[in-house]
DNA sequence: TACCTAGCATGATCTAAGTCATGTTTTAGC
DNA sequence: GCTAAAACATGACTTAGATCATGCTAGGTA
């Protein structure tokens, strides 16, 4: 479990490119599913992003602790729905919306996880380069790069990296289900 | 739960165009993510392949059931554990991988969960046309033809919808997996 | 202060896959 | 067996995004 503190969720693929499934912020029920597979190497790789502080628990005292709590095994069970259908969204995304609709999916689904309202609109609590944007929407830097200059010029979004201002979320969901 | 037949869990956006999250088979649950959305709609469709048959479970007797019996719960967890890893398994490959790889990485995957050994290789015992495939791996139908007619050219794979046989499920796994 | 590195930016190609168009082959219903 | 509709096939052209190349800018540190 994520106490604080962020960590991203990657997969790499055999030529060394890789992507970033899930940010899990503080709450968050890290690898829950790793649980699953006994034994058998991970599927991925969990990496923190700056300062974390995680509650660790063992297979085996996990496992006991959802036999002898039914109502916590039903929250897991709600908790692991609910990602699945975030994964699934995601995949649907990838699969059938264009770069610039999926990057503001992302950036509007950031704002209210982690988004601090300010004078100058939200702002996002995670260091985010345009490398990691890129990799949490399926492409390169550079196309990262680019469609966040524009949505800079048009005032959707302002800053990087450490200081990334979403300024017209409900424009930016607008952008993100529009068929374009 | 589904007990016969199969069932392709489907998602579409705004401008019509859908893609196939998963094809279930006898034996998997069948959104059991559902349950957690309160009331609200459930955001994806299932579409039953020819003849289906399932086994329901209201939301009140499912919870019930996982409540009084840990156990079950506990096989539920693993479940969907295993499904969001495959999920993310699914948006990796969407995100990395080429039109191509993906199709190969499915081909392989429907050969191992529904392929029957016969003296020509093994038979899909679903009816998949070209525009499923293509649902699938998140591409258009063209495209989905284009990469099968090549399968088939080199002898990996052959036959169209009712009958689509796998004659090379080796080589289409590496085919999956190489950097290319 | 000056340097140095990581991150940001932008232009010029290139290419995988999409789109459009048209024709052939299967499949299913009568 | 015949016909209509669905599925398959293939070519020509377009395009979103990748790739490559080069330069700028900001923040840390010596």
């Amino acid at each position: 479990i994520v106490k604080e503190g962020a960590v991203k969720c990657v997969k790499s693929s055999a030529d060394g490119k890789e992507c970033t499934l899930k940010v899990l912020l503080p709450g968050d029920l890290f690898c829950c599913e790793a649980a699953v597979f006994d034994g058998a190497p991970h599927p991925g790789t969990a990496r923190p992003m700056g300062d974390v502080s995680i509650l660790r628990l063992n297979k085996k005292s996990y496992f006991e602790m959802l036999r002898r709590n039914p109502e916590a095994a039903l929250e897991v069970i709600k908790y692991l729905g609910k990602r699945l259908s975030e994964a699934q969204e995601n995949a649907k995304l990838l699969a059938l919306d264009r770069a610039e609709q999926r990057m503001a999916a992302l950036l509007a689904n950031l704002a209210s996880r982690t988004g601090v309202r300010e004078p100058d609109g939200l702002h996002l609590k995670v260091r985010l380069t345009r490398q990691d944007l890129a990799n949490m929407v399926g492409v390169t830097v550079e196309t990262a790069i680019r469609i966040m200059s524009r949505f800079n010029r048009v005032k959707l979004v302002s800053g990087t990296a450490k200081r990334i201002v979403i300024r017209d979320l409900s424009k930016l969901k607008q952008l993100a289900s529009s068929p374009s």
